[in-house]
DNA sequence: ATTAACGTTTACGTTAACGTAAAGTAGAAA
DNA sequence: TTTCTACTTTACGTTAACGTAAACGTTAAT
């Protein structure tokens, strides 16, 4: 069952984080859990802006980048003009994304290369080669 | 024409970072030029070093990881146990970059779903309806 | 009643990855 | 000869993202 509520120590063990990690995120504005009295309430809205804060870390960015990319999974109320700006803003990220993928799949391509030149190597070694070509 | 040697700040205007951060990637044994007295003379291979260095960065590794990456990517000379060793390791690291690269992807995705929906208020604001769906 | 489990705030400490002087060297140009 | 320009080392400063410790407040179990 998907819970309607959880405690700070809920999503601490399940994202595998330190409590003192959520509350530093909720400083830094990037999620408001609601209290019930001094305890932090979490909703399952938060619960989700934790994974994709979660989700930004890995692959390196900085909070405050983070910050502004959850911002724009979220609908947005405004304007027409706010909404085309608003599409603008996420084209610029999705541009990041995939300069990064590119990035990513050049570095697994390298791996793929290392891999086949050892395997090669290998062969060699079990057929009594020594020479490298 | 490929230059056969580099300055350091050749490196640095080259790749846009300063000649500080090379130098510091030196002391952490990430890349090692060669010296004429007391300057550094970077070969290509240097160069090479540095980039993936740098691809590494945007792809949020710490150096300490980087540096056990790109000697993943170097020429081996061992036995046929080191070569297999090396073998689990790339393994290990490429499992890692799919899983970023699947990271990346839902991001992606993310993003798309809200430009959509983003797109798809634009237009009910054009035909002049206002509820949300 | 007290111990335990879970939460709270406040505040100082830590690490990585450089930034930023300061002070010196070495060769080339004016 | 002085003045650039590019480089060097040494060393202290900075920022982000928490870690860690202290002192305290609920609620539930023993």
């Amino acid at each position: 069952m998907t819970q309607a509520t959880f405690g700070i120590g809920d999503l601490a063990r399940e994202f595998g984080v330190t409590t003192r990690a959520i509350r530093f995120y909720e400083d830094q504005g990037m999620i408001a859990p609601r209290r019930e009295g001094q305890r932090r309430v979490f909703q399952p809205r938060d619960r989700t802006r934790l994974k994709l804060i979660l989700r930004g870390r890995r692959l390196g960015f900085s909070l405050a980048e983070i910050g502004e990319i959850v911002d724009l999974y979220e609908a947005p109320a405004g304007e027409a003009a706010q909404l085309k700006l608003l599409l603008d803003r996420i084209a610029a990220r999705r541009a990041e994304l995939k300069a990064k993928r590119r990035d990513l799949n050049a570095s697994l391509d390298d791996l793929d290369a290392a891999a086949k030149n050892c395997r090669k190597r290998l062969k060699e070694m079990e057929n009594g080669r020594s020479g490298k070509s």
